[in-house]
DNA sequence: TCAAAAGTGTTAGATTTACACCCATGA
DNA sequence: TCATGGGTGTAAATCTAACACTTTTGA
């Protein structure tokens, strides 16, 4: 701590961003091909670098946005990955953010327009550098996350069926779970309300669609699932 | 994705340690008075830059051992802290680390050698930039893992009584919990064997001294507080 | 009329919590 | 002999897990 800045070295900052999507009862993960050398045409999550004038939790955001247009998405840090040669041209410090998202709220012109595809994370393809790496730690805090605070919301639409909601737990943590413990422990949580809405989309009869209610939350924040 | 690495701006990037030891039934933080301009004098994390040709976890590991003498410590990344004012010089990125030592494998002259105090993480002082938000995140995450993981061992000496391993948990978390229930699930555990040996330092009646066994925990890892 | 998803309660077992006294010893 | 920390068990309450049938309706 005697030193001085300017006899290190400087490295590359980056961020990946790995985006989370529910779709067809399956956690997905957003990932295109890589654009860059070293490593063009592999499978990649998408990235950019950090710039002198924004912090890290800017620049997920800027890139999360570039990508997919929205704005105020859930994005957490999974960490920074640094291994010397994670990056086989330079040295480039990447920080992984996850970030949680609603598919609906995604428009898939722009999915096309950028060769992205959603791909379910137990079946993932072989991924450039460390970032199958980032993608499994994510899910790690998820699973952890998703049992003790309201996440899985940001991943579904505004109005939900009980079965999506337990269909996505399920998919987040790689094991089915009873329906009726699991509604159960829903009706205990006064804060994920009943709507007298009926979707007719997934069966005959109809399901009750159920919503997030922010406010009442934050009232008793108690969430256990 | 269609840049090129040249076009961009690289940053410093260091590495800061939370070293975390137990003392006086107390978790401890040990920090100094930072050496360095800007924010020479204030009590700081001890930290250092990451060089071209080492990872972000040799670069803590190095750290560590410059500072302590130890090797082969626990540490693990708390993440990555990037606000772009976070150091008035110049821009720096920062990733940060938590250690867990066992206080007595730590010599005290080493400590003094650089101005090095333990201090109560309930009774911090003000710290350089966001060195108090790095310790504050650095104890959740160890509130959290110590319920499920067997790490509270790395801050105690190999052999330990029940009653210090209860007095760290309940520093770690804040809170109080009952001997009995503490000792029973301690019970349950085999890997926390009981040795023949008392340990008469804290009390005249002389307490049993416990010991992780590793390979034991290996075979059936569940750990639960 | 039937296939497919929605919706609903109970019970046994496991886990958690609360709680108070005797023991061994050195000073 | 007494102050100090070490050590131990039980019972009530709570939580968890297992389990199966009826409802609705569009095709």
């Amino acid at each position: 701590m005697t030193t001085f800045y300017k006899e290190h070295t400087k490295v590359f900052a980056s961020v990946d961003c790995i985006i989370f999507g529910f779709e067809d009862n399956k956690l997905k993960v957003l990932i295109g091909r890589r654009q860059m050398d070293p490593g063009r045409g592999e499978w990649s999550l998408y990235g950019g670098f950090i710039s002198a004038d924004e912090s890290i939790d800017d620049a997920a955001s800027r890139v999360l946005n570039e990508l997919t247009g929205l704005c105020s998405v859930y994005m957490r840090q999974v960490g920074a990955f640094g291994r010397v040669d994670r990056d086989p041209g330079e040295r480039v410090i990447s920080i992984a953010y996850y970030a949680l998202i609603n598919v609906k709220d995604y428009d898939d012109r722009l999915r096309k327009q950028y060769q992205l595809e959603w791909v379910d994370i137990d079946n993932m393809p072989p991924m450039y550098s460390d970032h199958r790496e980032m993608v499994l730690q994510a899910r790690h805090i998820m699973q952890t996350k998703i049992k003790t605070e309201p996440v899985s919301f940001q991943l579904l639409p505004s109005l939900f069926t009980l079965t999506q909601l337990q269909r996505l737990y399920e998919a987040v943590n790689g094991e089915e779970v009873d329906k009726r413990n699991f509604r159960k422990r829903i009706k205990d949580m006064e804060f994920i309300e009943k709507t007298n809405l009926i979707d007719k989309s997934g069966s005959k009869r109809g399901a009750a669609l159920y919503r997030f209610n922010n406010n009442m939350y934050k009232e008793d924040p108690n969430f256990k699932l």
